[in-house]
RNA sequence: GGAGGAGUGCCCGAGUGGUUAAAGGGGACGGACUGUAAAUCCGUUGGCUUAGCCUACGUUGGUUCGAAACCAACCUCCUCCA
């Protein structure tokens, strides 16, 4: 293998906990990997990201690809160095972008054809250009080019995506070709059919791939159908590779998943959320909109080590995210950001005592609850 | 003192006879957000016993089948002239 090293440390149930190693950096596991989509981890500077507890970030190569462009980034000396984060990226290929910009391209076996939401000019990714950005941009953890169907979708219509992504992504992994110290990963898909998601995982690890991401799920099929996608995905998944849950998701989502087998997650939830005045907490979300916070000296949560928390009331919170202030996306992502990590960390720990399912119960019992 | 202009729902502001409980914006209140076209988007915003009724467009009175809209007086504000 050329790729990276994967180490499993403790296992519970089906969860487990581990390291990925790479040359710029150890990635904890369970991870979640914070977006950069555009090279930027929104309202954050990147040494605050690290502080949070992100051991890897995301980039996106459609966006990037557009914009400033993947040869500008290599001339300028790689991603890592143009955003100031020297520890491992992982980028995403496009294929989200295939459904979410999905009225703005066509498909062909060859490829993309998409218009370019920001000048509409005629961008074509194909898996081998889809890799050679990513090579170019110099990403850790680089992702094949897939198709990734909105659900719901006839099991036909499943089908021909999931023969088209297996297609391209044997063509990604040859265009990767090899790249010490980098790994590429392979996205099986297939919605929620059961058969569909076993032939997916088998064709990949036919081809062979340093990690195994399941793509295609919260895109609109709720908790319980995703989960017993997993459930009937994660057997046909080798026990020795890391296993990313694509896109995903919500605190309780997330560790649903981790009690399943997965070890990597990425999500805008608590970027986005975070710019819009939703905090993630160990007591549910709060929307730091509401009225009700307005006179409220206390902190969003006395117990977090986050600056929103130790150094604002909710009523300033509450105060900078009506105004429209700057500073409300940057002190509620970090928060978010924080909560986030510290529930890996939490999820990690609680895996090495053997208590998974138990904080498992916690989390969803708080996400179930109205917020304080 | 004279001549013009204006007063609309929490605010700004359209509307000059019926299709107006009254456009639009803001504010307020609430919701959504899952490999980021998102510092975005959506809903509600007079009251009630809600297929309807009542109250509402400065005030009062009038014209009319019907008035936020037309007329009169009054009140308030703005501009210009003295």
């Amino acid at each position: 293998m050329t790729g990276i090293g994967f180490e499993l440390l403790h296992s519970d149930g089906a969860a487990r906990s581990g390291v990925i190693r790479t040359p710029r950096g150890d990635i904890r596991t369970p991870a979640f990997m914070p977006l950069g989509t555009t090279a930027t981890v929104k309202a954050m500077l990147p040494q605050s990201v690290r502080e949070t507890g992100a051991d890897i970030v995301l980039g996106n190569t459609y966006h990037l690809m557009l914009r400033p462009g993947a040869e500008r980034i290599a001339r300028l000396g790689g991603l890592h160095r143009f955003m100031d984060w020297e520890r491992p990226i992982l980028t995403d290929s496009g294929g989200f972008q295939v459904m979410s910009l999905s009225k703005l391209r066509k498909i062909s076996e060859e490829g993309v054809l998409f218009q370019s939401h920001i000048d509409g000019s005629e961008q074509f990714l194909s898996p081998e250009r889809a890799m050679e950005i990513q090579r170019l941009l110099g990403s850790d953890i680089q992702m094949v080019l897939d198709e990734c169907p909105a659900l719901p979708a006839s099991q036909a219509v499943l089908e021909k995506s999931l023969d088209l992504s297996l297609r391209w992504a044997k063509r990604s992994k040859s265009a990767f070709g090899d790249q010490p110290g980098r790994a590429c990963f392979g996205i099986v898909q297939g919605g929620t059919l059961p058969h569909l998601r076993q032939r997916s995982a088998e064709a990949l690890l036919g081809i062979g791939f340093d990690g195994y991401a399941i793509g295609g799920l919260a895109v609109g099929e709720g908790q319980a159908a995703m989960f017993d996608t997993l459930d009937a995905t994660m057997p046909h998944l080798p026990r020795a590779r890391p296993r990313y849950l694509m896109g995903v998701g919500k605190p309780d989502d997330i560790v649903g998943a981790v009690l399943r087998g997965i070890d990597m997650f990425d999500c805008v939830l608590p970027t986005r959320s975070g710019r819009n005045g939703q905090a993630f907490t160990r007591f549910g979300t709060v929307n730091l909109r509401n009225a009700r916070h307005a006179d409220d000296a206390a902190p969003l949560d006395e117990q977090c080590r986050c600056p929103a928390c130790r150094r604002f009331s909710r009523a300033y919170l509450h105060h900078v995210v009506k105004a429209g202030e700057i500073i409300a996306s940057m002190l509620l992502t970090w928060h978010n950001l924080v909560f986030y990590q510290d529930l890996m960390s939490g999820l990690r720990d609680a895996i090495a005592q053997a208590r998974s399912a138990e904080y498992a119960s916690a989390i969803r019992d708080a996400f179930r609850r109205d917020p304080i």
